[in-house]
DNA sequence: ATTAACTTGCACAATCATGTGCAAGTTATT
DNA sequence: AATAACTTGCACATGATTGTGCAAGTTAAT
């Protein structure tokens, strides 16, 4: 009798599943609630043929925070550094790679069914942001004026409108990765001059290769 | 014969059609495809009575859109100064009194099918915004490392951030006036030592009446 | 008190998205 | 070339929401 082998999933049904992904942070990006059918056609695919991937709406959605968080805790690994402030720019500069999965957890984060689930996992993310603008605060290297849980709140909101405004027009990458840090250090207290010369003295903040 | 005298309408009505709008600004704001039952609901009514008092959901809506514009519009009318900060600052100032109109046209903006008219009511306040950061630019009283057009939506984001912070927290009026002027002039270039003493050197700046 | 104004509940048709079954195709793998 | 893997189109049931008609009730104005 012959064993009933499995063959090997074909490579074409891994790039539609990927495909997919990529469709459904686009147009979720903008609109949580679009359709299945919406995302399946951003994708060149059925809606039938969705759910020959995701067992369903949910699922796929929840899919794409599982991707993000994981991605953004990727990119948090690499932060590292005895500077709060240094650290709080290197975070923004880290999730500058990574609009498109933070754009729709921001979203999920607000609304949807999955709301919870974001926001979980955020949290580590957020954690961080939180300690760092604390420890900086200690060090009294930034201002004094506002309370830290709200000052970390809108050092949150401030790297998010960079995100948007690379929606909004052509910012390149290194022109982003700039204006996250230098946006992130305004909201933190510098002046503006004082926080170009921040990150100009420092070799980690700036960007290292020109590529691309 | 008798003429038709119709009947003043009932005041009543004119509470609940109050109560509907008040409702349909708080749940939309947190989910603008929220049913008509919901919004009903919260006014204390019945869906079947919405229709009595306007068209359809898209009426609401757009009701909405034009109340929150006609407010903005108003608030913006006392703003006049000749140095552009101190308008920019007296701008958000302004508007942080009409938090809920603001949130609800800011989600409108983005999505739903009011997009390109919410768009249209926020252009003038936009236009103000764009107009004196852009002369704030050439008399070089502000930031010059970033263009102008992208400064004036981050200015926007700066003082939106702030808004949402409201609803995240307790932010007492007198704590949200200062907060959203503090946060503007960061984003302007400004640094906290020196965005408080042009503050409070400001006597248009500092609240005034000591008035809940 | 009378009457018009208003609210409500119910029923109904219409629309739209979801999720599933199935048969007929196409395509990568072996 | 054979075959499993995958996609597609269609049909169908389900559930949510919208907008409307109408009859019965309630409430404010006169």
């Amino acid at each position: 009798m012959s064993t009933t082998t499995t063959r090997s999933p074909r490579r074409d049904a891994v790039d539609n599943r990927a495909a997919l992904l990529d469709a459904a942070r686009v147009v979720f990006a903008t609109d949580p609630d679009a359709s299945l059918d919406a995302v399946a056609a951003a994708a060149g695919l059925s809606r039938r043929s969705v759910y020959g991937h995701f067992a369903n709406r949910d699922e796929l959605q929840r899919e794409l925070v599982t991707i993000g968080s994981a991605r953004v805790a990727t990119a948090l690994e690499s932060v590292a550094h005895p500077d709060p402030v240094v650290r709080l720019a290197l975070i923004g500069s880290g999730l500058w790679r990574e609009v498109a999965d933070l754009r729709v957890m921001a979203l999920f984060a607000v609304r949807g069914a999955h709301k919870q689930y974001t926001i979980g996992a955020l949290a580590p993310l957020r954690a961080q942001v939180l300690a760092a603008v604390r420890e900086a605060a200690s060090a009294g290297t930034i201002r004094s004026d506002i309370p830290v849980e709200r000052l970390a709140r809108l050092v949150e909101d401030a790297a998010l409108a960079v995100l948007e405004e690379s929606t909004r027009s052509v910012l390149s990458a290194a022109d982003g990765h700039r204006l996250v840090m230098v946006n992130t250090l305004g909201t933190l207290g510098f002046g503006w001059r004082e926080a170009a010369d921040f990150i100009d003295s420092r070799p980690e903040l700036v960007r290292r290769e020109a590529t691309s």
